[in-house]
DNA sequence: AAGTGGTCTAGACCACATT
DNA sequence: ATGTGGTCTAGACCACTTA
């Protein structure tokens, strides 16, 4: 028995093409060689890489315009589009906030924490908490996040190399360990704003706010981050598009 | 010049399985002819009918089983899934809530409903408060909605059968005015509990409730329906996949 | 062994954008 | 006129399920 798992090419090319993306053989807002070409390239039929393209344009990756091309999306991925998805201001406008990190250490893992990373109990994990802050207006906080990472995942080699905390985490977690949000799931719900909190987002202790916790999973469905979020709901919304 | 649109054969063969569906032909849990006898059917190539499938199948709306064949998914359209598909208890249930409709009337739009659902000042619409209920037990009050539908899409001979509200809006619009939800847009964010929901949700007033705002689209693109819904995040909870 | 969906190919023609 | 992606076909072979 062969106990390799099958990959369809198909799934091999689309892989293939996402790591060229990211690694920046073609930047956001620029052409793909048409169809035929990569076709060639990969040495599939075209109906194979089509179906490779297709995969990444439904993800948001490419852009596809008939008689013109195919786009790589123009999207900032070095700035993780990704966790703020779904948060917008209340002109509907997406927001791509910057980063500051207020602190961050190893800790035993909370309980609940620990449960939705499947760690055990204890288990140290990375504790970071952050600021993300309005792009053109950086005294303005959009949120405070918790972060919490399996030390696992770490080689000694890179806690020593970390002396200060990575602002783009996503592009942090491919380079360092190999692993790429393949999805996420988010539940939200309400938190009151503690003293420490109500002062960086310029509300009164005690405020309700916007609740958002998130897990992420990698390509294999592992969960490797635990993130929790809590915005200010009179300035900013969350918003899901079903379809 | 031909003013027709022009339509993808699989997208004409998407949407009459999908109406067979819905017709009853096909019940959840029964598994559909395999895709030669369909392709024959409709007098297109086995491609071109598997193009079909999988969209329907992306839409979940199918399963499909190496081997075994093509199921209709196994979920409840007439009981509107659809509004529901995010909210679920602190166990991750998935809650399917029955229906009490508190009352309904017609009233001029209220302006900022007016702007989402496209239509004139003072348009007239036809408004009700919903409560929706624990289908296990029947007093606890998962969230209460108000609903907002142009009334230009009644005609006034539903308006006269219509003695009491329908609860199950979605398969209402489309026996009757042949509106099938396409998408939907939410926006979550906080409220506080005034007397009346206070009462019903079994909170304080002036509790801080989970805000839910949806608006609803037809195949067009078309805004038809406003909803606003109210729960309490300590027993209930929305949750989102992203992939 | 027979039947189903899953993958892959090769080629035709259409619709749209650019030159 | 040319090049791009979009649609559609026909047929081959593979992987999985059932009998």
């Amino acid at each position: 028995m062969n106990p390799v798992r099958f990959k369809p090419l198909y799934q091999q090319v689309e892989e293939s093409i996402l790591e060229r993306i990211y690694a920046g053989e073609w930047p956001p807002g620029t052409f793909l060689p048409n169809e035929f070409a990569l076709a060639d390239q990969y040495g599939v039929s075209q109906g194979t890489l089509r179906k490779a393209l297709e995969a990444l344009t439904s993800a948001k990756h490419l852009v596809r315009f008939q008689g013109k091309g195919t786009q790589v999306a123009d999207i900032d991925h070095e700035n993780s589009i990704f966790p703020f998805y779904h948060i917008c201001d209340m002109e509907n406008k997406r927001l791509f906030p910057t980063t500051q990190t207020l602190h961050y250490e190893s800790i035993p893992c909370p309980e609940e924490v620990a449960i939705l990373l499947n760690l055990k109990k204890q288990e140290e994990v990375i504790y970071a908490k952050r600021l993300r802050l309005l792009e053109e207006k950086s005294d303005e906080v959009v949120l405070v996040e918790d972060i919490y990472i399996p030390k696992k995942f770490f080689s000694k080699e890179e806690l020593q190399k970390m002396t200060v905390f990575p602002d783009r985490l996503y592009a942090y977690y491919m380079t360092s360990f190999g692993k790429r949000v393949n999805s996420a799931v988010e539940e939200l719900s309400i938190a009151f704003a503690d003293k420490e909190e109500a002062k960086y987002l310029n509300v009164k202790e005690g405020q309700a706010l916007l609740l958002i916790n998130r897990t992420s999973y990698d390509a294999d469905n592992e969960a490797f981050e635990f993130r929790r979020s809590k915005i200010n709901p009179h300035k900013y919304k969350y918003k899901v598009t079903i379809d």
